[in-house]
DNA sequence: GTAACTGTACTCGGATATTCCATGTCCGAGTAGGGTTGG
DNA sequence: CCAACCCTACTCGGACATGGAATATCCGAGTACAGTTAC
């Protein structure tokens, strides 16, 4: 899996606490020490899920489209991953000489089914949390972080 | 996911009603009509997990290592992907110019704590099927296969 | 006739190229704010 | 003094290089069988 998906996450946790401030991305990199142009990337599939939005020019930034406890982790996933499924069914069943007619084929691949099934119960996972649990769980943890966070880039200026 | 993971997982199930024959990885490739070289690779993995294992010269080649209902469909993927997980955690929360002192990062990273359960998930849904299953599931949409498949592999020379 | 030997053909196993996607970077499009200029 | 305009500086957005892993292939190591030969 693409490491994009642990800097988007990351990233809507800090968006999270500097709502409703718009954030540049050279901001959130300098934070995480990551690459800027990189980061930003990954933040235009954000914006093109729909999860956070963009506005230009100075002053502007990310924020948030919606609130927090609205954004799973399933969304940031798949906004940076794609679609794509993670097992991909070629059928190789019916390729090779020891063929039968399609009829025979009507059944979907049951290894497919069987892969299908355990990702399907890995989204499910993804899907139950949200970024506010991200969010509380950090806080509870350490409950000084959101201010601390605040405080950082309401200041520094580097 | 690596395509690899499909072919082992197919030429398990082969294998599974072949049994207790060796069957070439030659023979294997043909009937999927696969890179035979390739499919070769996949299948070392296999004997490096002690799933399957192999004898070379003539009569040789590839068979299960156990019983059909001991081998998970877990045991095949993490034989073939490798046992890293996919989402690794890179710790960025410790990058950067905010860093605290290494106390305050003793609880594990919230967000990789999510995305390890939605793994385990995933893994725990794998681990929960076996080749078995996947043979019986076969046999109950087309009945008659293991049979054909047996004569495929005894009659046909090509 | 039998047994040992040797050669051959067939298999797996690891080392070696090639292609493709994740990674990383760069420059153009767009905007807010301030400075300037004319009324 | 005020308002309209323009210019600059800063941001996002998509197009362009780079590297490493998945993909694909080839040749060497190992073994069973058959044919041959010596006894």
């Amino acid at each position: 899996m693409s490491e994009g998906v642990e800097w988007g996450l990351h990233s809507c946790v800090l968006l999270g606490w500097l709502s409703p401030e718009a954030v540049a991305g050279r901001r959130l990199a300098e934070y995480h020490e990551l690459p800027p142009a990189y980061l930003n990337k990954q933040l235009q599939a954000l914006v093109r899920a729909g999860i956070v939005t963009s506005v230009s020019g100075p002053k502007g930034g990310f924020q948030l489209a919606r609130r927090p406890d609205r954004i799973t982790l399933l969304d940031v996933v798949v906004a940076i991953e794609g679609t794509e499924k993670a097992f991909r069914c070629t059928e190789i069943r019916q390729q090779g000489r020891n063929v039968l007619s399609p009829e025979h084929y009507r059944q979907p691949c049951s290894i497919a089914v069987a892969m299908r099934k355990a990702e399907l119960a890995w989204r499910r996972e993804l899907a139950a949390q949200t970024v506010a649990e991200m969010m509380a769980s950090v806080q509870r943890h350490s409950p000084d972080t959101p201010e601390r966070v605040r405080r950082w880039f309401d200041t520094e200026r580097s």
